[in-house]
DNA sequence: GTGGTCTAGACCACA
DNA sequence: GTGGTCTAGACCACG
């Protein structure tokens, strides 16, 4: 039996991924004004810095628009929104079946016991 | 947007869900003997106390029998076991699904994308 | 006539570069070891952070790898070495042309005096 | 590793090369008047003494002739503007071979690379 | 001792 | 007001 504990991700990291999250379901739509720094950490309860950093990941990965005086803005580049999305989405496909092989599931069963939930809520 | 950061559940939660995962997935056998508290507390680095609340919560869902002055033994309640394993599995089934709908993502298509996924890499 | 004085890049960067540098001239050979951050934020005058900062770029590069409790080394993939010096030749390459071509030089003419300035010299 | 950082050389060398640039490419020809001092301060936003430095500057190259009650004009001696522009140019390769030496390339392969950059490009 | 993260507070350039 | 950079100092996990 092996302890790993603590997932503890970063908090920066974890903030740049529900700032993703937030974009890719279109809560900021393409284009559109993003919050200034400071207000989102306020809003966030963490120092300006943390979601600095954040924020530069989101650039790093094309997300956002960054005009130096005048705020960020959402990138108007759809496709590079849906290729996060998608790229989001396996992502938590891959921790899925990696938690459902600890248990013993095959990815097959994974997927069976998937769709079978999806028929009974349909 | 909201944050809600650091979900750090307590440590004894998570010991106590990877000791169950240890025991469905048959690393302890039904009926075997399980190591005492004070053993699992140094292997874990943690306190006896927390050690001791996790094992506590795994007599209360039937998988580890006391024996009063004989320690603790996994339970031979073979479909107790099988229970807990599918009640685990859904449980990461759910946890899963509900990342994907936040994506925008259905609960079909998000069976469909498991299964494709399935394919690919079988 | 425009002013565009200046040039003031943030120093991580330009710490950045010279221990890029520093590693493609093989000052570090590849799989060395590399220095602590402190240490060389105290060589170079700076604070750790903004140290840590230009580090976490080569890392980003890939010319440092890194191991947590034991320091960075340097990646021992000597194709991408190279192929960051190349990508640096060429840099410095595109800003002399630049420059020349704002003293009205064009590329070819740029090369012809390179040319013959080596031909001087050797 | 050597760190030296900040480069920064004063305000008024950066004018002054930025306007010798001007007149080297024709910006203002040979013999043309020369804006006022207080005019060219404002329009770098830069102190009036800062720009008086600049401009001494460009008189002991030869390069700004002073008529004492008339202002400044551009000198008609279209040989030492030529030859302004040659001692630029060769300033700027040598500043680029320097670079590329650090890289460790010699003047030779520098001279190649330039060389093959301009067929590239033309 | 190592790297990594976070906070608090400051300064700068831009418009 | 905006984003960006830098410093100073703290804490943590790891071995």
């Amino acid at each position: 039996m092996d302890f790993n504990l603590k997932d503890a991700r970063p908090i920066w990291q974890q903030l740049a991924e529900e700032m993703t999250t937030s974009i890719v379901t279109g809560e900021f739509p393409p284009g559109s004004r993003f919050p200034s720094v400071r207000d989102l950490a306020v809003q966030a309860g963490v120092n300006p810095n943390t979601m600095q950093r954040s924020l530069a990941r989101l650039e790093e990965t094309g997300l956002l628009i960054t005009e130096r005086t005048a705020g960020r803005s959402v990138t108007t580049d759809e496709a590079a929104i849906q290729a996060m999305r998608q790229q989001l989405a396996e992502s938590k496909l891959k921790e899925y079946l990696e938690e459902m092989k600890k248990l013993g599931f095959s990815a097959e069963e994974a997927a069976l016991l998937t769709a079978s939930y999806g028929k009974e809520t349909t």
